[in-house]
DNA sequence: CGGAATAACGTG
DNA sequence: ATGCACGTTATTCCGC
């Protein structure tokens, strides 16, 4: 008879009677060892070569509720724990795929422990009173989910999980108990392993002898012996882990142990050992866990259901969980849609077969105020695309579609016809132009000839404003969210995968109506955005900012900047070239030939092969990052050959031959796309290629640079803000020594370091530089003690002290910070010098010098987003001051601080002073804002001005 | 074979 | 858990 049956005989009995019911023994799975006839049922093959993954749900809840920030639902309720398990089993179900997910639960009821140890969890206080109504929705959520979860009177969850373990190993499953519950690692056998949720990792035989230094089978003695505060299991006094760990290595079972307690050396921890003995023995049967709950399981009641994804939705939207929304999506891939897709917006729509037709069209067009327009073409990159159609409209329900390049056989206007008769209406500024992404068809229309003036209203702007970074303010997705109409896809046109078609060949009357519903649904949105803008005090950053701003990108992305192809060529040869060389040098070190493009292999070599120390995890394996491999750097000569390797590679791939593939062939330019609706904080973002990131910061990146150049007889110019970031957060906090800095003009990583080290000026070395430079990044970032400590290879401790003596000494800086995230909290957003929004949920009431992540948005919002705000008015002051003094230069590149142009070569010194003086008087802050500007012939070799 | 996910790394 | 904001690359894996 086993100790615990021995305890409790009369509970374990009576649960078993009660639980099985002949009916029910036909599917009965059990544990017992010897096979009553209901286990030869198919059902014991049930988990044969299954896994099988048990939540330990109390234990994650509790975890959740106090690791996640405080997190409420719109109608108040404390939700942080329910939103952090559902995501967990979505992160469970779409990365472990799992054949079974079950959730076990304690029982409402105290356990039988409690019964033969009356103190046995006393210290834990009462269920916080946050919590319980939570457990309710979790339950909900995993119904929903079509999670089985399992509760059993009497039980708690380590109980259950015992007995599912067993079940499923004896089935010839594999368990993978999800818990950080230490009671459960005597569970582990070879087909049952732990898996921390948080750091992603298995705990496993190897891994428990690695922590502990027991096998599985001796976990129960080694918590006998060591206690466990956390329930209040009190173990032996002085006796740790260590000596535990000793004792059971020499002895093996706690009954050997005591056999042999006189052979252990006199002194308090034998004394212990003899006075504890019977507490010892208590202790391990308050550990120990049975694996004998009489389950009383059908199977059916364990497996996974079909996920009800409304359901699932709806609890997200009542919560408030919005993230979660997408993530529910990839849980039901095979959703079935709508057969007929509800359009909601009707309209009537005209092909223009002929000049006569066109001509009245336009007669019409010159009395609107307004109109829509969209274009069709044959590429997404404008400038590399074909006119294929116009389509325009002058009211919400009626418009036109323009052919001007149709499959053979149907009617289409010449285009020089519609510059002759379209070219002047869409050229008259008095008609305010509306449409989605309107940058687009002004690149595509003023590459075939058209001047297009009079932006009026762009949908995906005025959406990217009312909540920019969540959303997606694609056309399709604004119609479905604000008007509830279904489009017509673009895929249901040209088709899918490999027989796509060209816009150009699709029939006419189909491309009619998609074309003219993309030009009419911009009525219908801007009526519904338009009012949203005012409310929400959006509407003057939407008619002073963003809406000017959309001819000067078109512009920029029409001109594009050249590129010295040759010179590329030469530089991608002097990286091969060192390439091979590392490579060969690289096998040579590793002992073998291997991708060293693949991470995986990377990984094999340097750890498994090579033995070497890993420190950092990734999502599936071990990091084989440039911050790991500069720590391994210092123990072998390969890690630093792989480092150089990845850079050349880097270099190659993606700034020479990605960028050589970007040529435009008409232009012999790039015409990189600059996106005004993409980034949460109101920057722009550029893509085809991303010229925002060009290397700067290595010699061997910075040569890249030097491929980027002005056409014959001109030169580049580039202005950039010094120090922007630093200098709006002076001018937001008012900080007086921060502010003086400023107009003192000091170098300011100089000047913080003078402060916080109590030093003059002049005594700053580097190094306090470089750490007063970290500082002052971290501050606009809300960096952590931890981060600060890691980058700078410091103590916490230390990391800390240098973020107390920085907000010390800026007082006005922690006032400001401290401002952000009150008012972020309350309202629910934060807002940038111009008035932009962003969404920020999740920042505490009483915010710590820790910041959380919604905190350190919030902060870095309001600096970042404000400096966006300051380089975009800029931009809109340069081109008409540009225009206005009759300079041929042109805009070409933003770069979030900086801005490049192109001018003629005797224009460089007006052109320099022009943006100098426009660009420094954009606002006027607390602080002057200063402008370094350089030119050149090329991006690299620039010369100050 | 194509798309999605992942790891890594370039910029401000 | 641990500094914000992006886009591009190669590899790997999955499903067709």
């Amino acid at each position: 008879m086993t100790p615990t049956q021995e305890l409790t005989p009369d509970l374990f009995q009576q649960a078993s009677q009660e639980g099985l019911t002949p009916a029910q023994t036909e599917d009965v799975l059990t544990a017992t060892s010897t096979p009553s006839p209901a286990t030869t049922h198919e059902s014991d093959e049930l988990f044969r070569g299954k896994r099988v993954f048990v939540v330990d749900a109390h234990s994650l809840i509790h975890q959740l509720f106090h690791a996640l920030p405080e997190m409420t639902a719109p109608d108040g309720r404390p939700v942080n724990a329910v939103f952090g398990f559902v995501r967990d089993m979505i992160h469970l179900l779409t990365r472990y795929k799992p054949d079974f997910l079950i959730c076990a639960f304690d029982a409402k009821e105290p356990s039988f422990r409690k019964e033969i140890y009356a103190e046995y969890k006393a210290h834990r206080p009462e269920l916080d009173a946050d919590i319980i109504p939570q457990i309710e929705l979790i339950e909900q959520f995993l119904e929903a989910l079509g999670i089985p979860v399992l509760r059993r009177p009497g039980f708690e969850a380590d109980d259950i999980m015992a007995t599912l373990a067993s079940i499923v190993e004896a089935q010839g499953g594999e368990c993978v108990l999800v818990t950080n519950d230490k009671d459960c690692r005597q569970l582990i056998t070879d087909r049952v392993k732990l898996l921390n949720l948080r750091k992603e990792t298995y705990i496993d035989r190897e891994a428990l002898l690695r922590e502990w230094g027991v096998t599985p089978e001796q976990v129960v003695d080694f918590q006998a012996l060591v206690g466990d505060s956390s329930d209040n299991v009190p173990g032996v006094p002085l006796i740790g882990p260590k000596a535990a760990q000793e004792l059971l290595q020499r002895y093996g079972t706690l009954e050997a142990l005591y056999e042999h307690l006189a052979e252990l050396p006199p002194g308090k921890k034998r004394d212990n050992l003899e006075t504890y003995r019977e507490q010892a023995f208590l202790s391990r049967e308050l550990v120990r866990l049975r694996r004998d709950v009489p389950l009383d399981l059908q199977p059916q009641e364990l497996t996974l259901k079909p996920v009800q994804i409304d359901r699932a939705i709806e609890l997200c939207r009542q919560l408030g969980f919005r993230r979660l929304i997408a993530d529910l999506q990839k849980l039901a891939p095979q959703q079935e849609s709508p057969p007929t897709p509800p359009q909601a917006i009707s309209y009537r729509y005209h092909v223009v077969q002929t000049t006569r037709e066109l001509k009245d069209l336009a007669g019409r067009l010159a009395q609107a105020n307004a109109m829509s327009l969209d274009t069709e073409t044959t590429d997404i990159r404008p400038r590399w695309a074909d006119l294929v159609g116009i389509s325009l409209a002058a009211e919400p329900q009626e418009g036109y579609y323009i052919p001007i390049l149709t499959p053979e056989g149907s009617p289409a206007l010449s285009l020089q016809d519609v510059l002759i008769h379209l070219g002047p209406i869409l050229g008259n500024k008095q008609i305010a132009k509306i449409g989605q992404n309107l940058k687009y068809d002004l690149v595509v229309l003023r590459s075939c000839g058209f001047d297009v003036q009079g932006l009026g209203f762009d949908c995906m702007l005025a959406d990217y404003l009312l909540d920019p970074g969540s959303r997606s303010h694609s056309l399709d997705e604004q119609a479905a969210r604000l008007l509830g109409h279904e489009t017509i896809k673009i895929s249901e046109l040209i088709g899918t995968g490999r027989k796509q078609k060209q816009m150009n060949e699709v029939a006419i009357e189909d491309i009619a109506r998609y074309a003219v519903q993309d030009a009419i649904l911009p009525w219908h949105l801007k009526q519904k955005l338009e009012p949203q803008l005012e409310r929400e005090e959006l509407a003057k950053l939407f008619a002073d900012v963003e809406m000017p701003l959309v001819e000067i990108l078109a512009e920029m992305e029409y001109y594009g900047i050249r590129v010295d192809t040759e010179r590329l060529r030469k530089l991608g040869e002097e990286f091969e070239r060192r390439m091979q060389i590392l490579e060969e040098e690289i096998y040579q070190l590793a002992g073998q030939r291997f991708n060293i493009g693949s991470p995986k292999q990377l990984q094999e070599i340097l750890f498994d092969k090579l033995q070497f120390p890993s420190s950092k995890k990734t999502k599936t394996g071990i990091s084989t990052d440039s911050e790991v491999l500069e720590e391994l750097a210092a123990i072998h000569p390969l890690p630093a050959k792989i480092i150089d390797y990845r850079q050349y590679a880097k270099l190659k791939n993606t700034y020479v031959e990605g960028l050589a593939t970007m040529v435009c062939p008409r232009t012999g330019r790039v015409h990189a796309s600059f996106h005004q609706a993409v980034t949460a904080t109101g920057r722009l973002s550029c893509s085809d290629p991303n010229l925002q990131n060009i290397p700067v910061r290595t010699e061997e990146g910075r040569e890249i640079r030097s491929a980027f150049v002005a056409e014959e007889g001109w030169r580049l110019i580039s202005a950039d803000y010094s120090q922007i970031e630093l200098r709006m957060l002076a001018h937001f906090s008012q900080d007086e020594r921060l502010c003086e800095a400023f107009h003192r003009d000091e170098d300011i990583h100089t000047a913080v370091a003078a402060e916080v080290f109590g030093v003059p000026p002049t005594q700053v070395t580097p190094e306090m530089r470089r750490k007063a430079k970290a500082v002052n990044f971290g501050v606009i970032y809300g960096q952590t003690p931890f981060g600060l400590a890691k980058q700078l290879r410091i103590s916490k401790e230390e990391a800390a002290a240098f973020i107390d003596a920085y907000f010390a000494r800026y007082p006005g800086i922690d006032r400001f910070l401290l401002g952000v995230l009150q008012e972020c909290r309350r309202q629910g957003f934060v807002r940038t010098i111009l008035g932009r929004k962003r969404r920020i949920s999740g920042v505490r009431e009483h915010p710590t010098r820790q910041r959380n992540l919604p905190e350190r948005t919030a902060i870095n919002t309001v600096v970042q987003g404000s400096a966006a705000d300051l380089i975009k008015l800029a931009m809109i002051r340069v081109r008409n001051a540009l225009r206005e003094a009759g300079l041929a230069a042109r805009m070409i590149l933003q770069v979030h601080d900086e801005l490049v142009f192109e001018c003629p070569a005797d224009e460089v010194s007006a052109t320099a002073r022009l943006v100098r003086q426009e660009m420094e008087s954009v606002m006027k802050l607390n602080v002057p804002l200063k402008v370094d500007v350089g030119a050149g012939p090329n991006w690299n070799d620039m010369e100050p001005v």
